[in-house]
DNA sequence: TAAAAGATCCCCT
DNA sequence: GGGGATCTTTTAT
């Protein structure tokens, strides 16, 4: 049984928004999609780490809007990253999305890999391990910025779905760890993962 | 107007 | 383990 997430699912604190998306499964611009394994909280109150800590810009307004939007921004000169709004209209909260565990399409992501990177970048455990890489692997890029997740349509396909999957230990099925890749905030334990999933982010142990 | 930093990735040693 | 690629956004002058 399949049940795509609505409104309500994304209006709750980010910290606990990046649990709950732990085992869902995103579905990107091109059809592509696999299991959200790993995630990191940003804003949602006083967070030095999120783009939102002094007040909107025009990059992040989209974090400050209402829940279940995607906010993509560019980085590094070469890289988008995919977030999820999270908690209330007006409050700046989302959900980085750091790695997914490929289960579809994996024919497209290795394409659209392959397309600006080597061969090396088409190993499956390559595909999605990374918040950019899984950007990449999935086609999603500025134009996604600001959609609505809560109503894909043939042209939009992005949305998010739960298959009913449950984890295999109940109840202490995640760890948590410090945020990967921020300069401040580092005491805040706002990264959480399946451990010892061999699809997790590079920068990760 | 300028400068710095950046929620990263890849390849080489 | 280390450095280069590459360029937008933000903040400071």
């Amino acid at each position: 049984m399949k049940r795509r997430l609505k409104r309500a699912d994304y209006q709750i604190p980010p910290t606990e928004l990046a649990v709950y998306l732990l085992g869902k499964v995103f579905v990107g611009a091109n059809g592509a999609f696999g299991r959200i394994i790993e995630t990191e909280a940003y804003g949602g109150g006083n967070d030095p780490a999120s783009h939102g800590n002094r007040g909107p810009t025009p990059r992040n307004q989209v974090m400050f809007g209402e829940a279940g939007h995607l906010y993509v921004y560019f980085t590094y000169g070469m890289h988008y990253c995919t977030n999820v709004v999270a908690g209330e209209k007006g409050e700046c909260a989302a959900v980085l999305i750091r790695a997914l565990e490929p289960l579809g399409g994996m024919e497209k992501m290795k394409n659209a890999r392959l397309k600006t990177f080597g061969k090396g970048a088409i190993k499956e455990t390559n595909l999605c391990s990374g918040p950019a890489k899984l950007a990449q692997a999935l086609g999603i890029g500025i134009k996604q910025n600001g959609i609505d997740l809560t109503k894909p349509t043939p042209k939009q396909k992005v949305h998010i779905y739960d298959d009913g999957f449950i984890p295999e230990k109940p109840g202490k099925f995640y760890a948590a760890s410090p945020r990967i890749g921020i300069s401040s905030g580092q005491n805040l334990l706002w990264r959480h993962f399946f451990p010892e999933n061999p699809y997790l982010s590079s920068t990760s142990s």
